[in-house]
DNA sequence: TAGTTTTAAGTTTTT
DNA sequence: CTTAAAACTA
């Protein structure tokens, strides 16, 4: 009892003590929410290297998210500046480094790109004939499921995936033609390393040698594959630490499998288990409620958690009438307790089931000028123009690939049509699968053939931007007397400024942009940002590539502001805490869907679980009447979980008869219903006649409102009629006086 | 072949 | 409401 120990270890409790302190045997920890696991695993880095005197090197720490494991990286190197050395990555990240290494063992060869769900999915679109796009998705979702659960497409247990009869021929099909072009998709980047360790037993010897120490965050969320991948990585030496949370297992729709933390001790036999049940984060209350709605669950190990805070303010169910009314509560809520400088903005979270959601927040907070950050929704790497100019610079590694090829070879239209762009692949794939090799040679129409020819060159030029040497010959060159819109500035940005430029996606899209009112030139200047962190080099432009493949969420930087109030889905939450969370949207088909039952309700629950222990002081919950989807209003019943809430830890307050308190417009607000006022900022007034440098004369018909500011309506001479964000796209009109 | 207009369909969660 | 497919025009 008196023993002394080492002042970093002084602040864990005695179960995260013996969890940092354990050797020998596998060791599982099961670590309810807030109990303190992250802090325990950082430790634990730190004591290794520090008491047992462990190569940081020889330390991998997996984890489900990037995000999770910056943050680890952080504090281990907070207690532990060798800690820096150790290997800390997600699943994914670690299959792709094994890959670039190891990878040719399997025919791979090192260069390969990683392939979204959409690329699998137009993959397996060039290949099924005849069937609707949908069900191709739906394909597509189960060859990833399959992947996920370590099935291939030979395998009898396939049936269980899919029992279709076609299913198996398709899966064989796009794994061939995966393995022609030479890319990868996310459930390759752990069966293939599988795959390797195990052919290959030097090769595993050498990954037993140099990892003494594997951990694994978050072990509830890994899928059957991953273990695999964890058992191969494990020699009979290595010392094996997963840390996870049943109640919190959430990705079972992506392939996680709760049984591997159930069945942890059989499989690495001998296990010991440390539970944490000491709760450092919630009040009482809030525990109770989380609780008492993940308890309907069947499936589960059950653990008790302790609340150290002790009480607190009881958990609010709020009834609304409607989602604006749920709106205005929330921004009410948040209003005043930073008025009364009870919180920071960023002491608050909103919390939904669909990122659809989130809208609804967004133009209002903007209008009531509370500050707020959209953690996830962005999509920033899904968007046309950013996987345009994607697609560019993936062919500059990969001549093979063809989902690259087919979305930029004719954008712009180059006069190469459907005709054309298969006569080329087709080719290709009878030789080498060089695309860009065939699509020289091959004969085509004239008209194409030109057209062929500029993209080649592009394609070509652009090669020459990843060499150093060559970048100070030849930037920026003007095109047609235009400035380009889009700037180099160092880096890798010179090669993906002269591709997108020169490719012509630029001028594609800015003309887009000022029919449609988008902001896609922006985006590409964002890409071009951040591509300015990587060297011009090859191995610069596949480190780029799959940063961005492999962390979608990646920090930009318009999104930095440091105060804000958090919009966020149920499943991004996990990991985080907030002083008061808000959970929206509690009603029947929104949250739980009114399609899920038996196992999918339990994950259901345990979604809701997640959402309210991130709350640390007060926590939320409103449920509305009525809800639109994206048709009219719809009568909505309460959510199934707020009857499973234990009655006696809530205060519940029905305000469907209306809520009126009007919220308060001050901040930078604008007010938004004042015509005049609108006419002044947009600078333009109904009847105006302006000119347009495209489409010509024509009169303002509206000013409307938006997110952005406002959109100017025209209706031009020829008849056409269309809007603009008058902010950003004013140089291009001249006003040529009132009608 | 490219661009425009009309019609239909689909909306969960994500490394 | 937004996006994709189909139909139509030039």
């Amino acid at each position: 009892m008196s023993e002394v120990f080492p002042a970093y270890l002084e602040p864990l409790n005695d179960e995260q003590r013996r969890a940092v302190l354990h050797t020998g045997k596998p060791l599982l920890i099961l670590a309810g929410a807030g109990s303190g696991k992250t802090r325990v695993i950082t430790t634990k880095i730190a004591w290794l290297i520090r008491e047992q005197g462990l190569d940081p090197r020889s330390i991998l720490a997996v984890t489900f998210t990037n995000k999770a494991a910056r943050e680890m990286a952080e504090r281990a190197k907070q207690i532990e500046p060798l800690a820096e050395d150790a290997m800390l990555r997600t699943f994914h990240s670690f299959g792709a480094w094994f890959l670039r290494r190891n990878g040719s063992l399997a025919g791979l060869n090192p260069n390969f790109i990683i392939y979204d769900d959409d690329d699998a999915i137009s993959l397996l679109y060039g290949i099924i004939e005849d069937k609707p796009r949908a069900e191709v998705k739906h394909i597509a979702y189960n060859i990833s499921r399959a992947k996920d659960y370590f099935l291939t497409s030979c395998d009898p247990l396939l049936a269980q995936i899919d029992s279709k009869g076609d299913f198996r021929k398709y899966y064989a099909r796009y794994e061939e033609r995966l393995t022609q072009i030479g890319n990868v998709d996310f459930g390759d980047l752990i069966i293939k390393p599988v795959e390797i360790l195990r052919a290959y037993p030097e090769v595993a010897r050498r990954f037993h040698d140099r990892f003494k120490v594997i951990m694994v965050d978050e072990y509830q969320d890994a899928n059957v594959a991953q273990f695999h991948l964890l058992k191969e990585l494990c020699g009979p030496e290595t010392y094996v630490c997963v840390v996870g949370d049943d109640d919190q297992s959430i990705y079972r729709f992506r392939g996680a499998e709760v049984k591997n933390i159930l069945e942890f001790p059989e499989k690495f036999s001998g296990a010991d288990i440390v539970r944490l049940e000491s709760n450092y984060r919630s009040t009482s209350p809030i525990l109770q409620t989380a609780s008492s709605v993940v308890d309907n669950n069947k499936g589960r190990l059950g653990k008790t958690l302790r609340a150290e805070k002790g009480n607190g303010s009881l958990p609010a169910l709020i009834y609304l009438s409607n989602q604006d009314e749920e709106t205005k509560f929330c921004a009410d809520k948040i209003l005043n307790s930073v008025k009364k400088k009870e919180t920071n903005w960023s002491d608050w979270a909103i919390l939904y089931r669909t990122n659809a959601q989130s809208l609804g927040f967004e133009t209002f907070f903007l209008r009531s000028g509370i500050p707020y950050r959209v953690v996830g929704s962005l999509k920033f790497y899904e968007r046309e123009e950013i996987k345009d100019a994607l697609a560019l610079l993936a062919l500059l590694v990969n001549p093979r690939d063809e989902i690259a090829f087919r979305r930029v070879v004719n954008k712009p239209a180059r006069a190469i049509g459907a005709v054309s762009i298969d006569k080329i692949v087709d080719t290709a794939i009878y030789n080498d699968g060089n695309l860009l090799e065939a699509g020289k040679n091959i004969e085509l129409s004239a008209k194409a053939r030109k057209g062929l020819d500029e993209f080649l060159k592009v394609i070509d030029d652009g090669k020459k931007y990843l060499d150093e040497k060559n970048i100070h010959s030849c930037t920026n060159t003007p095109t047609r007397g235009k400035k380009d819109i889009l700037t180099a500035r160092e880096g890798l940005s010179v090669c993906v400024t002269q591709l997108v430029n020169n490719s012509g996606l630029t001028k594609y899209h800015q003309e887009q942009d000022e029919v449609a009112g988008n902001s896609k030139l922006d985006n590409l200047n964002e890409l071009v940002n951040t591509a300015s962190r990587y060297k011009p080099s090859i191995e610069g432009l596949i480190d780029f590539l799959e940063d961005i493949e492999l962390d979608r969420s990646m920090e930009d930087s318009s999104n930095e502001q440091q105060d804000a109030v958090t919009l966020i889905t149920f499943h991004n939450t996990k990991g985080l805490e907030f002083k008061r969370v808000i959970m929206t949207g509690l009603e029947q088909g929104i949250f739980p869907r009114d399609d899920k039952k038996g196992d999918e309700l339990e994950e259901e629950r345990r979604l809701f679980y997640v959402g309210a222990t991130r709350a640390m002081d007060e926590l939320y919950i409103t449920s509305c009447k009525k809800r639109r989807m994206y048709r009219e209003s719809e009568l909505a019943k309460p959510s199934l979980f707020l009857s499973e809430i234990d009655k006696s830890c809530l205060q519940i307050m029905d305000q469907t008869a209306g809520y009126t308190r009007t919220p308060v417009r001050s901040y930078n607000a604008f007010k938004l219903n004042d015509d005049n006022k609108l006419e002044d900022i947009a600078g333009y007034k109904r009847g105006d006649r302006v000119s347009h440098e495209y489409h010509g004369h024509g009169g303002v018909v509206k000013i409307k409102d938006s997110a952005e500011g406002p959109v100017v309506y025209v209706r031009f001479d020829n008849g056409k009629e269309t809007f603009f964000n008058s902010e950003k796209l004013s140089h291009k009109f001249e006003k040529i006086g009132d009608d």
